[in-house]
DNA sequence: CAGACCTTGTC
DNA sequence: ACAAGGTCT
């Protein structure tokens, strides 16, 4: 018998450019690819409903692709990969474990916990490079110390060498084992049953690296061109669309980062579109970087001042924003967008955000949970960073009292309503002046518009300008009590 | 240590 | 005009 080698696939679901199993092919040992589903590592971070639906198709994909490439399949287990990983090793004969790093502080420590496992016993487990572009403590400030400004982090980025080029698809290991025992992914039931609150999410998107590859090309060969104002229109396809395949390692950044340099090589005027694109990129590094070094960022306020920030209990309020009734059509059109499709576009993200944490001051862990489970993008360092910054209480924050406001975000990113006539169509009959505010419109345009508010579509559950005081106020009282 | 600088806004 | 203060060189 061969000896052997395990592949361990984790938030790196491709064959291209994955350094780790690229090394496990050269190695010239009978190649395991596994993946683990561990719902027990993760303690309260495991995979939330949108992304196990995501996973579930993405595994599937990957296997595909095993299959035609190699002729193996992906070798399915579910437990705690602490307990199973050994157990394959003993099972299998393996004397190597290989897979790439992640970031979050429960993996961080699971790997640490291999390295020590393994070490026992004699067993080589090798982690790689290969989800971010730029590793955590490769990018500091003179000082020595972690950057907590994203400006001067991106700008030490770009003073260094550039990302190495991607590795393509690797050639077909010398040998492989088959014959091991496998759950299926059906066993797993990852996809939510009856009622089907996924449905319809295949024609939005294809998960897998081909899918990311597609969106790749899509997006250089059109939405590129206008990056820097489209991304903000959520009607429009103005953004990559990227971030779950990122997310599950479907495409690596440094992929993204070369194409898109390519595509500028080709047309010199994409340059600065390409660069605004590339930052974007960067702020999920930035975040990665954050998470590495302040492992309490999802659940701590990452400035102390927000320790005691006066946040208010009040479920309903939380039920209506969760449900996409606060009477903000915006407001609303962003949630229903993530509970019907698993996505939300960026500029929703940031107003549904700062209406959770400032209109209603409910603590923004509430809406980084909701996230969580609610979208296939979920990424805890992403998830956490964002919502931080929100808040008010993040890295290079948006400041406390920039206060969204939710009507005139409307207009001024959704001027036609197509966004919120999509996501709210009980509000489609009004006329673009009063889409925004349903509450100001005459009885006589509501009338026509079919709409009794209160019934068929709320009352704003806060009013604005009442609201924002408030806000205001208790951010002075939490300051202050803070400085004493 | 001084000085430049700081993703996304509102009224 | 306003809102505050921290980060980084």
């Amino acid at each position: 018998m061969n000896e052997a080698i395990i592949f361990w696939f984790r938030q790196d679901l491709r064959l291209k450019d994955n350094p780790g199993l690229d090394a496990a092919i050269a190695s010239g040992k009978a190649l395991i690819p596994v993946y683990i589903l561990d719902d027990e590592s993760p303690s309260q971070w495991r995979l939330g409903q949108a992304s196990r639906w995501w996973l579930h198709h993405s595994l599937s994909a990957l296997n595909k692709e095993l299959k035609q490439h190699y002729g193996t399949e992906l070798i399915l287990r579910r437990g705690s990969a602490k307990t199973l990983l050994p157990k394959l090793c003993d099972e299998t004969g393996a004397d190597a474990v290989f897979c790439s790093r992640q970031y979050e502080p429960w993996a961080a420590a699971l790997e640490q916990d291999l390295h020590h496992l393994f070490q026992y016993r004699a067993i080589s487990f090798k982690r790689f490079a290969g989800s971010l572009l730029f590793e955590p403590g490769s990018i500091l400030t003179q000082a020595g110390g972690p950057f907590k400004v994203f400006t001067a982090f991106w700008r030490r980025c770009r003073s260094g060498p550039e990302p190495a080029l991607p590795l393509g698809l690797p050639k077909a290991p010398q040998s492989l084992r088959t014959g091991l025992a496998s759950d299926t992914l059906t066993d797993w039931q990852l996809l939510p049953d009856s009622p089907n609150w996924a449905a319809g999410w295949e024609t939005l998107w294809q998960p897998g690296a081909e899918g990311a590859a597609q969106r790749l090309q899509q997006f250089l060969n059109a939405a590129i061109d206008d990056y820097q104002d489209a991304r903000d229109i959520p009607a429009q396809v103005g953004t990559s669309l990227l971030s779950a395949h990122l997310s599950f390692g479907e495409i690596s950044p440094r992929m993204v980062w070369h194409a898109t340099k390519a595509k500028v090589a080709q047309e010199h005027s994409l340059l600065e579109q390409s660069n605004k694109f590339l930052s974007e990129l960067a702020w999920r590094e930035f975040s990665h970087h954050l998470l590495h070094f302040f492992p309490q960022l999802p659940q701590e306020p990452f400035k102390a001042q927000f320790a005691h920030f006066p946040w208010e209990s009040n479920p309903t309020a939380l039920q209506a924003w969760q449900q996409g009734q606060t009477g903000y059509p915006m407001v609303d059109a962003g949630m229903r967008e993530l509970w019907q499709s698993g996505y939300m576009h960026n500029r929703l993200r940031m107003i549904v955000a700062s209406f959770l944490t400032k209109h209603l001051r409910l603590h923004w862990r509430l809406g980084e949970r909701w996230f969580w489970d609610c979208l296939v993008d979920a990424n805890l360092a992403n998830n956490a960073s964002g919502w931080q910054w929100v808040a008010g209480s993040g890295a290079d924050a948006s400041p406390y009292f920039r206060i969204f406001n939710p009507t005139t975000q409307g207009e001024k990113f959704d001027p036609q309503g197509d966004y919120i006539r999509r996501w709210v169509p009980e509000l489609a009959g009004l006329p673009n002046k009063y889409l925004h505010q349903p509450s100001k419109a005459p009885a006589k345009v509501l009338e026509q518009a079919g709409l009794v508010l209160g019934e068929n579509y709320p009352l704003p559950i806060v009013e604005h300008s009442s609201a924002r005081e408030q806000a205001l106020s208790a951010y002075a009282v939490a300051r202050e009590s803070f400085n004493l």
